[in-house]
DNA sequence: ACCTGAACACCGTTCAAGT
DNA sequence: ACCTGAACACCGTTCAAGT
């Protein structure tokens, strides 16, 4: 993690992975040139080499801060909700869809196939996986007060997390529209999913 | 949609957006150049502006191509399931992911941005809307033979598609290790998912 | 009307040379 | 050890010229 010395920037690694992240938040991998992000780092375009083996390391890099500051942000939704698993559940969806439309780009990218190979980017995988660990332990615990089924709990995982990830992504891609037209769209729409996978959409 | 007319090829437009779907396949977005297209369609690299603004209207045409193909093949799970809401809902789900492993690089480039703005490729943005109209008259069936809660059809269809696009995509990005790497993972994740909407996750 | 070939600006990557 | 500048191949886009 910390390459502490450099040349002239003190850390150049984490200055280059700080701009990444900026320019790719403003228009997503298309407008993402390396030659850019090393101006940006005040830096001539072949520096990065020193530390990137090539463009897709730097994406790599770039999207495994992603991954951590996501986690982050369920991790502190987590802390600061009542030790209750449908009020955690409630916050993380909240928190992720937040997340989702505060950095659209970037969680594009995170989810654009670097992670396929885990073998490939292995410290990317380790960081993204923690997201799903997140999430499987809150399961867990809900299971263990008696709230939720007993099924799998990696299983409960999976669905649970298939649920708010293809809510927040299909918001940011605009095929949400009956709901986000509404004032307090987002909001309203993660907590629906929370609910319907609680209760089941079947007619009582 | 039909521009019959061309020169050397009968119908070129037709042929670059079929030689991008394939190229598009090979490898994603940043393997994805406009040159290389050019040369599977047989042509120079300057014919494509006759067809299409620049590369990202290729794109747009592309993938409407796959929004189009992913919604008949959930058009025809649906035909060819019983008249039975959940049976539907099951085929669907199944359908869904099974495009997506069929053609990742294509579903990850089909909500990879592109449809944000409606304004900006209205024809594509139409054409993704298919696949959400299919799901919602599913889901009002499903309320009219009484099976599913009379919730806003349009949220509830909101809720399911979100459901099944998270596990589809979550799947191509490795991120369901414990489900797929069962013999028979992924249609067990689509059924899961199914089951776990209807019913809920609760304990009972 | 539709396509080609040359041309231009710009990017990813490499490498010898600088401090 | 870390960075720079020149160099190379290649891409997106434009445009005058061909049929």
């Amino acid at each position: 993690m910390n390459k502490k010395s450099s040349y002239h920037h003190g850390d150049l690694r984490e200055k280059l992975i700080l701009a990444g992240l900026e320019l790719l938040s403003e228009g997503g991998v298309m407008g993402f040139d390396l030659r850019k992000v090393a101006r940006k780092a005040g830096v001539s375009h072949a520096a990065p080499y020193r530390h990137f083996e090539d463009k897709s390391d730097l994406i790599a890099a770039v999207i495994e801060e992603g991954f951590s500051q996501l986690h982050d942000s369920l991790q502190r939704a987590v802390d600061m909700s009542e030790s209750n698993t449908i009020d955690q559940l409630q916050n993380i969806s909240l928190a992720y869809v937040k997340f989702t439309v505060r950095n659209p780009w970037s969680v594009r990218e995170m989810f654009s196939g670097l992670t396929i190979d885990h073998n490939m980017y292995p410290s990317l995988y380790a960081t993204s996986k923690k997201v799903f660990s997140l999430i499987e332990s809150v399961i867990v615990s809900g299971q263990e007060s008696g709230i939720l089924n007993l099924d799998d709990s990696k299983e409960l995982a999976c669905v649970f997390l298939s649920t708010i990830h293809g809510t927040a992504l299909l918001i940011i891609e605009n095929h949400m529209q009956p709901i986000t037209s509404r004032p307090d769209g987002t909001e309203h729409l993660a907590r629906l999913c929370v609910n319907a996978l609680i209760n089941g959409i079947k007619k009582t």
